[in-house]
DNA sequence: ATAATACATTCAGGATTACGAATATGAAAA
DNA sequence: TTTTCATATTCGTAATCCTGAATGTATTAT
């Protein structure tokens, strides 16, 4: 086991980082959270157009932070593992923020402007009760 | 003390996920670690050409993340605060290494081919016993 | 004063990224 | 099958970042 050149280790140490350094995709991982969610509840939490929120998606679909399923017409997105909220959380208290600020708005809400089964499960329950 | 928004909030987490999100930087912030560390050394330490060293020298001061003393012909820098090495520990292994494996190269060694003071004290002394 | 040393800054180019607009795909409803 | 809805992708341009070259500044040595 040899020891790394420090450009070495920083090189392998950068990428993590740059992946989720940006306000627009620190936003998404905070608002899927620990939980699963779908691109229209994105738009509602976030107020983004959903072609912007699906761009950085992808980018986060690449960088293996994100797995997403498929379920009808809807597709729902969900953190591969909880570290990088972790990280987020840990990198509060540097921008003069304390982690349970951070951790109040981590995917808490159903925004009823969302009508995707999981924001409005009445919804789902109505359907089902037909072919039931 | 009123809810801020999952944008908001993320405007201000990533201000210091963006500063040091760069190989460079992070290589920077290791050479230095916990002690001091002026640019003659960083260039021992990284191989890399002085100005370029200075420009990310630049950033992270601007960045608030370094702080710098004059002593003689040469500048010391130092961080701030030790969390930015933390930030960086924490997120090792989501790029597969242990923090171990990272906190082994942090401003450890010293390099013969910096002369500065630091460096190579003895250098120092001899000068110092002309005056005393 | 002149030169040398350690470091900082500016400038310019190419490369990368951000983001809006338009369009495409895939599933379900009619 | 046609339409609609949820989401994905491509494209173009503007903005930003990277990085080398050149040069400037502060401090010590001669």
């Amino acid at each position: 086991m040899k020891k790394l050149s420090i450009p070495d280790l920083s090189e392998k140490l950068a990428a993590p980082l740059q992946a989720i350094a940006s306000p627009q995709r620190i936003a998404i991982l905070l608002a899927i959270g620990k939980g699963e969610a779908c691109v229209c509840h994105l738009e509602a939490a976030l107020g983004w157009r959903q072609a912007y929120i699906s761009q950085h998606l992808m980018a986060l679909r690449k960088a293996d932070i994100l797995q997403d399923r498929r379920s009808g017409r809807y597709v729902y997105y969900r953190l591969k593992t909880a570290s990088y909220l972790g990280l987020i959380l840990d990198s509060a208290p540097l921008s003069g923020l304390s982690a349970e600020t951070v951790s109040a708005v981590i995917n808490t809400q159903t925004y009823p402007s969302c009508e995707c089964p999981h924001c409005t499960p009445a919804l789902i329950s109505v359907e089902s009760l037909k072919t039931a």
